[in-house]
DNA sequence: TGCCACATGGCAAACCGTGCCATTTGACTG
DNA sequence: CAGTCAAATGGCACGGTTTGCCATGTGGCA
């Protein structure tokens, strides 16, 4: 295995080769169009061989989602060290709040992966493999805690969906609130599903 | 366009044709794993040309996939029939019926169905696909039923999950009860969110 | 310095999907 | 019934992604 934590030569180079490759990507993707792009104009426009791209990421779509990994452990933790108030709920926002933790200093690029990603189908249903990846731990989660495996599947359906909108929300407006009120105005509306509406 | 209640010899050869496609795809995908079935596989199976496959389909993808229009077009016409309860509930409820009534009599295909796509992730990102687009349209609906529009997507994304989980407890159920207690099966459960689990 | 492991690059091949063109076959008219 | 037309099909070649294999170079370490 290969120490993240020792920052050899070699180790140094293979992270600048990582970044010039999903940087490139990212502009290419962006200016062009991700189907627009062809994986021989990223390996040019990142000064690489094009069977080195497959090296450091699985596919074309690796290029934008394999830095996902790292919220991913990020939310996995968070999860798991949420404390157990008995309703599961904290999990959720725990996860949240990690995420955001993660999410925040890079709000400038996530919006341009966004407007990749929303462009893109392929790219969308990759993002909700990613998605259901994470309601699959929150649900394990869940049944760790001792939540009957139906239930836990359904209450981690419903947590990922308003974990999910609470991010959106945060991510989209411009000068959001703070995080504490979003997620309270999730919470506030998911509260009243069953309730007509009175606009 | 082509009339669709107008059987002609034409109409009917294409429609073997079609279902020629989806039988040998089914069985090949089931018996090999998708990955390994080539489309020239299918077109061999399926007796006919290679290029004839991409006439009546977008994609590989789509051998399996094709067939749920039917259901989608059926859920959207059930969603926007259902009666305003205020709560926007009743969207869901129905939605869900008109689906059990299409998929009741193929219960058996769609389970050899299911077992192809779980086994292979990039079904799985396509069927995310799908429950998108259904997801997107509950949200219209909900919208065009007076709904914030940040409401009702998140309403929506809690009621896809509830309607999905429905039908998953209702399909995987080898002699399972009536919807309708599953569908209240789901609602208590979800009803219950916040509350302590005491198993 | 010299050896070894690892990262890279090039090449060929398999597979998916598409544009183009020729051929067949059903539909419709007089 | 024959003739014409449109639709469906099949073959071919090409561009694009992805993988296996092998050769080359570069850093790590004794």
């Amino acid at each position: 295995m290969t120490d993240p934590a020792a920052p050899n030569l070699r180790e140094i180079k293979k992270r600048r080769t990582r970044a010039a490759i999903v940087a490139a990507a990212m502009n290419l993707f962006d200016e062009h169009g991700y189907d627009a792009v062809t994986v021989a104009a990223v390996a040019e426009a990142a000064e690489v061989g094009q069977r080195t791209l497959y090296r450091h990421f699985a596919d074309k779509e690796d290029f934008l989602f394999a830095p996902d990994d790292e919220l991913h452990h990020a939310m996995t933790r968070a999860a798991a060290a949420a404390p157990d108030d008995g309703t599961g709920l904290a999990v959720f926002v725990h996860a949240v709040r990690a995420a955001a933790e993660i999410l925040e200093p890079q709000r400038e690029m996530l919006v341009r992966r966004a407007r990749v990603i929303a462009r893109t189908p392929a790219l969308q249903a990759r993002e909700g493999l990613k998605q259901a990846a994470l309601q699959q731990l929150f649900t394990d989660e869940l049944v760790r805690r001792g939540h009957p495996p139906e239930r836990a599947r359904l209450v981690a359906g419903i947590g990922m969906t308003c974990a999910g909108e609470a991010l959106a929300r945060w991510l989209e407006d411009p000068d959001h609130g703070s995080l504490d009120e979003i997620i309270a105005g999730v919470e506030a509306d998911a509260g009243t599903l069953g309730t007509p509406i009175h606009k």
